[in-house]
DNA sequence: GCTAGTTTTTGAACGTGTTCAATTACCGCG
DNA sequence: CGCGGTAATTGAACACGTTCAAAAACTAGC
């Protein structure tokens, strides 16, 4: 087996190994220690794969965020809908794993050092979540970077209290998703309307003065 | 001198150093033993007056919260002045300390286990924080919870933004500050409108559906 | 002044995330 | 097949947050 194959093999082992132990005993009750020996292998061979243990909770994350991707590509119908289905999609992908959801969130919305590799590989991340909600979104095109940012906060609260969720089948949250979403749907035409037009250019260019560009 | 004096002393005096060395390295490059060699104690006697480094960043923005509850009290002037007085002085309250604002907002936001102690001192500190500004609003009594829970998540936002900030007297997120607080204030009368308040409400029972209880 | 009880202090030790020099294994090329 | 270069692996060691048993210090009551 070439290196390269046998490489992402490994890593791939590691990582799910990980997951199953996060799942079992949270991320915090689960050493790296734990991990690597799971997976075979020794402690620095499993630093040798991730660079820390959060990149290992933050690499969940990135592929979940793929299977979003793959997820909004094929939902249909009206608008609403199509939220619906990203929004309540996402909970369920991460349900088995809703233990890791503190650090994921945590790390969403850390401002960190804006030059660090860390926080540029959270900022992707994130941006590839609004770009996401932002492709569902079928209003004008000045209008749409706020309003895919204002649902993906929306959508962290929501993640926020899926955790703590113990209602059978988190309907609770899932509730919320839908209260929410029925709110927010009908508002997003006032913003096509002369006054919905300003407020979106006001906010737009108070943060754009504070050096804050929605892309 | 009595014993509780001369604790509270001591305790005083290690929260003093450790702020000290907060701001000049950073809450993650001070460790507890620096900390406890700056106070004249060694490392467990640390722990004796505070659990973790942690509570010693939380204690810190504990006491600013007390602060912030005097400013209150004297601001005087329209709402939207008051609200400035509080909003500013709080960012200046802060500003000395602001590579300790990032550990101070995780910890709000983190969702926690609701039965520990240390998410309930969280949540003690955050309902105090909104109270404040509850205290600040004269709108009518079911308007006032949702607003300042509002208010209190903007209050959030521009401290995440005030961490990076590098303009002049952070003069960018002051700036911020005044126009998000001049978008948000003339906001509140339509509240009190049939529409606001049937708003008001629909939003409230949505959370309540799913647990959540504005107090 | 002595004693018992309590508080404060100490420093060794532990567990965990992380690092890194050395070794082993693998692959491609001649 | 042998060799050089590189990748993968190892395990000891380090730093740091935290713990805790033992010792020291202090206070109040007799």
């Amino acid at each position: 087996m070439p290196r390269v194959k046998k490489s992402e093999a490994t890593r791939k082992r590691l990582l799910a190994r990980a997951l199953v132990l996060f799942q079992k005993k949270g991320v915090e009750q689960t050493t790296m220690r734990d991990i690597a020996k799971a997976a075979g292998l020794s402690l620095g061979a499993a630093y040798y794969y991730f660079p820390s243990k959060d990149a290992l909770v933050f690499s969940f994350y990135e592929d979940n965020q793929r299977d979003m991707e793959e997820l909004a590509a094929s939902a249909t119908g009206t608008l609403r809908e199509r939220l619906g289905v990203l929004f309540h999609g996402k909970l369920e992908s991460i349900r088995p794993h809703r233990k890791m959801l503190a650090a994921i969130v945590q790390r969403l919305v850390d401002p960190g050092d804006p030059l660090s590799a860390f926080s540029q590989q959270s900022r992707q991340v994130r941006e590839r979540a609004i770009a996401v909600i932002a492709a569902t979104l079928d209003i004008a095109d000045d209008l749409r970077p706020l309003a895919a940012h204002a649902l993906w906060l929306l959508m962290l609260a929501l993640m926020l209290v899926y955790i703590n969720d113990d209602s059978p089948g988190e309907k609770r949250t899932h509730g919320l998703v839908d209260d929410a979403l029925d709110m927010a749907v009908p508002m997003l035409p006032l913003l096509a309307t002369p006054m919905g037009h300003a407020l979106v250019e006001r906010v737009t260019s108070a943060l754009a003065r504070a050096d804050i560009t929605l892309t």
